[in-house]
DNA sequence: CAGTTGGATGATAAGGCAACCATCCGGGGA
DNA sequence: TCCCCGGATGGTTGCCTTATCATCCAACTG
């Protein structure tokens, strides 16, 4: 009674290894798992088995028994920035180092898409998840509660985190950045944002907070998402017409800055004497480039650093804060 | 006979759909896998209580039975350099239409390390797999091999792939690049190179095809990989003392090249007159900065999607390429 | 009208591992 | 000397799905 499939892989697996070795599967699974339960004599002359046999176990059967896949899923927009690839890097290198494995989701700015994205990422029973941003639908918040696993949200702030949060809040930086314009006495304004959310969201802080410093800002068409250097210098083109004699450019971006930067440089406008420009994300361009932009700092390494911490605290049965911002601050150089 | 565990997930499983809908769970595997083996009203009312139960298919479950996980390895250094985040951006969105998701590593360009961080990779059953380099010690080949599923290397060409193979030869770019500075009558030359194998190759390549010219090449000591403007401007302080009257820097990315033209600027040295500059990689910033930078193209997210797409024909049972040779072209521009 | 064919569906049995509980054994205490 | 305790190890079963037949039925062939 047994025409079964074809065979196995024919790969080695843990009866095998448990059967040269001389001893139950159950104690192979422990040398692997909870070596520190196994007697020194019996767990090396396991491993010596798994060496010579080459045993490479078999986490998808390991996980679908103990129901921990040991991945975390991580969705962002794009790698192609600074500002998500930092954070990628740092969870990515965080979560190695505990044994689990990352599975990487690009949403491209699609937020429409994200339920698809995110069920999509459940179905690898991931034990936890990493998230961009913390708007989320209500059917995107009952299908995560649904799922019984850890959720961090980064780069973004909301008062009612679906589980835990790293981040800040975008307009408070807007807010800050029309402040430090203002006390430098500037009193015109102009901005250039990348059309997704969080830019949105920066824009609109800068936007009011100059208005109760009585001013208004001149704005280009939202940028595409992510913005690079031809976007600040398109956008620049655009805004050249409109700026005054002295005006206060706040950037969606070093990279739109460094854009900026040099369009003004050739359009013959003088920095920061006739045009002032801060950045946002202070990556490497605007630290290193002449003149070096003033940026607001944010360390999105120690963001998706701490995500990959929280998380792990979660799965460890820990209690880690569900709410943390992480602290922005201006870094005045050579634009302002 | 069953004091079994302390029970299921209590998540909604196939066989609960199957009762739900009246079917057999095999039938509800088929709606989800191949829905036109299915009659139409069978796979609606399915479907339809499908939605309403939220079920969310275990693919643990479904890779341990159909031994296959729908899930990719990518290993590649790092992504906090364009060279690397776009092939693994356009890898992954390759793949995401598939079916298929990435799992990524990053070696931080470790090699010693590759052979545990495979194998690391292997315990989650992958069905492909991405590397970045083409070197591999015997032991690494052996475990790729004993692995049985298709490997993609890109980034990198050699005689004998492992598998399959999407990249170019770093010495002939480096060879290249020399005999680009020799048609303008260079005589002088110098490198700044990363320390990585393949910056390390272009500048051997560089050095003897300089040397068939006649000349020597000045070299600053290696760079970290990976490398940035930072290390491109210091780079050029140290050279500074040794440049003639007339020199030609190679430069391992358009970053470096970007640092080095930054810092020449600084110290009065005229760009592309006294020094002239070619980097690596065509990056956003070598285009639309001031200078715009000679630079060597390479289209990285055009070798992450022709590795997704051999891998997926591999898949599917075809025989792509063993090694596809993608072409880099010198774009000469402001800079030399 | 019997026989055949093929599409739709179902029943059964892995797939490889770990949770859970049972068992075994040696040493310590009374 | 006997019992208990605790560490080490083993046996059994389930994790949830899909591959592989097997079955069923309707339409079609001649």
């Amino acid at each position: 009674m047994s025409t079964r499939r074809t065979g196995s892989t024919g790969a080695v697996k843990i009866t095998d290894v448990a059967a040269a070795a001389g001893v139950a599967p159950m104690t192979v699974s422990r040398v692997l798992n909870t070596p520190e339960r196994v007697s020194v004599e019996t767990r090396e002359r396991v491993q010596a088995t798994i060496d010579r046999l080459g045993y490479v176990p078999n986490l998808i059967a390991g996980g679908l028994s103990s129901r921990r896949s040991r991945m975390i899923a991580a969705i962002v927009p794009t790698i192609a920035s600074p500002m998500f690839s930092d954070p990628v890097q740092a969870f990515t290198d965080t979560l190695d180092h505990a044994g689990y494995r990352v599975i990487l989701a690009l949403s491209n700015y699609n937020d429409a898409g994200e339920e698809a994205l995110i069920r999509a990422m459940l179905t690898r029973r991931p034990d936890g998840l990493l998230l961009t941003g913390a708007q989320h639908t209500p059917r995107v918040q009952r299908l995560l509660r649904d799922a019984h696993i850890p959720v961090v949200e980064i780069w973004d702030a909301t008062e009612q985190p679906v589980d835990m949060l790293v981040g800040f809040d975008h307009a408070e930086v807007g807010a800050a950045v029309a402040d430090f314009f203002a006390a430098q006495g500037h009193t015109h304004f102009a901005s250039l944002a990348a059309g997704d959310p969080r830019g949105l969201a920066r824009r609109a802080g800068f936007v009011s907070q100059v208005a109760r410093h009585g001013g208004t800002v001149i704005e280009a068409a939202a940028l595409r998402a992510p913005s690079g250097i031809a976007d600040g210098r398109h956008g620049l083109r655009e805004l050249a017409p409109a700026l005054g004699p002295r005006t206060a450019l706040l950037c969606s971006s070093d990279l739109v800055a460094f854009g900026a930067v040099t369009e003004a440089r050739q359009m013959g406008i003088a920095v920061p004497e006739r045009l002032a420009i801060c950045g946002f994300g202070d990556f490497d361009i605007g630290r290193n480039s002449e003149p070096p932009i003033t940026t607001v700092s944010v360390d999105g390494a120690a963001m998706g650093r701490i995500a990959a911490e929280n998380l792990l605290a979660r799965m460890a049965g820990g209690s880690p804060p569900s709410r943390i911002l992480v602290p922005f601050r201006i870094i005045p150089r050579a634009t302002t």
